[in-house]
DNA sequence: CCTACCGATCGGTAGG
DNA sequence: CCTACCGATCGGTAGG
């Protein structure tokens, strides 16, 4: 039998990875454990560990894979729309669309992590935490373009805006996995026209998960 | 040495209840261990789970303790004030006191064990969808109260309210435990003041931790 | 409330 | 990528 190729063992790197920002989105990033790892891609675990070498190292590849969907999902649907308000009516659309079709069957990961990993120290909480605030910087960017072009109320803060459209989907994330509310991403896009002082009525209907 | 009276096992159960709560804030209610609370109560494995007979009556008790002290810190303080707006302001008022004092050393309990069992099956997940359920309804009904008295405007949707005040207080402890933002609370309020359409200015100072 | 113990599983390593 | 193994810890039990 001859040695693994390494586009095999990419394509091996990979699953894993899949594998794993699903199980943490569920089970929690403590919670997801090499041999359990193992036992679903049906590898032993110092196969899975190879890969990443420790579990710390695991699990912010997993952050990083987790926040790499969030981006593609959230952010660069919303890149074709103009700058301000406008784009963050996108980027709403987008992430109530998000929560809406259960990209990550434990539900919102970024959410899900930043809450399990707030009260520790060390190099995965950093990583959330610089991502977290990341994404709230380009929120308040384009809050701050819209203030300036006038599209929401001269004096708006633009890190309210970015607060609000935050906590507002970290809510229907909530209403949508404790509690199964499947209008929840239909309350937050409601909600976040209001704030954004846009209409409320004809909404185009999420797009199911392909 | 005489056995332990009924008095002195009730202080030892209350002593690991509390020590529990305040571990799990900090490492959630599966990192939570039977060994670590021994071992930082100086008993044995065996006498900290005689208490509860397993793991899981163990977590549901601390999420009934934790679920007692939210209410006594938020619900109580707001009873004495008139059904409707009154009402939702001082809940306001006490829920980012709450939040600003830190009243679990890891952030607000509910948050985090709701975000962590949701995609759980089980009583803990049930014991807190339920509760959260509860807190939602007393929203609505002084939102409701409120729109009948012609306080928030005609049309407000009661469980919008609910929610809106919900996700703010999730942006506020995620702001406040993942980026130690300490004006977290002050912004959450200003949001809350807002969405309820009262007034900004002359806010009262938070009371601190006595 | 304790000691002493159980099987299972944890993250990780050695060696190939 | 595997087998085989390490010490530590997990939840829980027996017996007192």
């Amino acid at each position: 039998m001859p040695r693994r190729s390494v586009a095999d063992a990419a394509r091996t790197h990979a699953a894993i990875l899949e594998r794993s920002i699903d199980l943490a989105s569920v089970e929690g990033l403590e919670g997801l454990t090499i041999g359990r790892l193992a036992t679903d891609l049906q590898m032993s675990k110092a196969g899975v560990l190879g890969h990443f070498g420790t579990k710390e190292e695991l699990q912010l590849a997993t952050v990083r894979g987790a926040l790499a969907i969030f981006a593609r999902e959230v952010w660069e649907p919303a890149q074709e729309a103009a700058p301000g308000r406008a784009r963050l009516l996108a980027i709403a659309d987008a992430w109530m669309s998000y929560l809406g079709r259960d990209v990550f069957p434990g539900g919102c990961f970024m959410t899900a992590a930043s809450t399990e990993f707030d009260g520790r120290p060390g190099r995965v909480r950093d990583t959330l935490a610089r991502a977290n605030e990341r994404w709230m910087a380009v929120l308040a960017a384009d809050a701050r373009a819209a203030v300036k072009a006038e599209e929401l109320p001269r004096g708006t803060d633009p890190q309210d805006i970015a607060f609000g459209m935050n906590a507002i989907a970290m809510g229907v994330n909530q209403a949508r996995h404790l509690h199964g509310d499947a209008s929840a991403p239909d309350r937050g896009w409601r909600a976040l026209r209001t704030m954004l002082g846009a209409p409320r009525a004809r909404r185009r209907a999420l797009p199911r998960n392909p």
